[in-house]
DNA sequence: ATGACCTAACCATTAGGA
């Protein structure tokens, strides 16, 4: 199974290019999010003409999710329970059975600053999806793909200084990241397409990517029986290049078979 | 060259991203 996730800020806006990758890359399962669009509102047809089903979540302007497979998608959950708002739930995770993986996608909220009402908010609902990951991981395989909007060490983030009281490096956010791996998550480490970084997002501004000042803040939690079955996983560079990238690059995960 | 913000929404200015 190749399973893939990517943060396309707005699947509208980045249609043309995401029906170009799918056909050239073939993903068996592909995680997106900040889709910034209705459910009713997701190009299903488009993706539909090249074989994927579609289970979407979204509401509107803001976040989105969905999971894309064209090897089944059953049991599609929107939400989980208990997930924390803001005040009310935000279409922020999916979850579908594929080909016997239970895949979810999600877009961990920003925090904006770590003394904003965001931050704990992104510490609140982490914690609720480590709950509900619980629940999940004793029906079989499962893989957590999605922008976390936490880079898990200093080696993610271009300039660890720069950073420093800023959100995504704090450490309680990387607790919480340590929480799921206690759950028996593993974090699948893509290899960079160049450099040694294998940094997912890069700013649109200043010319950030082409410095390569990014960070690595979209991730692939897998269960331990999947980890177990990954081969090759890289960061698809060259989907943030040209005209009209999103700010974030793919992240394939190739999975021997038996999954 | 990869090339110096982008998106969606009460349409033009703003919220949000990280």
């Amino acid at each position: 199974m190749r399973l893939a996730t990517w943060n396309v800020n707005s699947v509208k806006a980045r249609l043309p290019r995401l029906l170009e990758w799918l056909a050239t890359t073939r993903p068996d399962v592909l995680c997106l999010q900040e889709t910034k669009c209705a459910a009713t509102a997701f190009p299903t047809a488009e993706v539909g003409e090249l074989g994927y089903a579609v289970a979407a979540h979204g509401d509107g302007r803001w976040n989105g999710v969905a999971v894309l497979s064209r090897v089944g998608l059953d049991d599609v959950a929107r939400g989980f329970s208990d997930e924390p708002g803001f005040p009310d739930p935000e279409a922020r995770a999916v979850a579908a059975t594929c080909a016997g993986v239970r895949v979810w996608s999600v877009y961990v909220p920003n925090g904006r600053t770590p003394d904003s009402p965001h931050y704990l908010y992104k510490l609140t609902w982490l914690a609720a999806l480590r709950d509900a990951l619980a629940a999940d991981l004793s029906r079989g395989p499962l893989a957590v793909c999605g922008d976390f909007n936490v880079a898990p060490t200093d080696a993610d983030v271009w300039d660890p200084a720069l950073f420093v009281g800023s959100t995504h490096v704090t450490p309680p956010e990387r607790e919480a990241l340590a929480e799921l791996r206690r759950l028996g998550l593993t974090d699948v480490v893509p290899t960079p397409m160049k450099g040694p970084h294998p940094y997912t997002y890069w700013d649109y501004r200043a010319g950030m990517f082409h410095q390569n000042k990014g960070m690595r803040i979209d991730l692939v939690y897998a269960s331990g029986d999947l980890a177990a079955l990954v081969g090759n996983a890289y960061v698809d560079r060259e989907a943030r290049k040209g005209k009209g990238p999103s700010d974030h690059a793919p992240i394939v995960v190739d999975l021997s078979d038996g999954s």
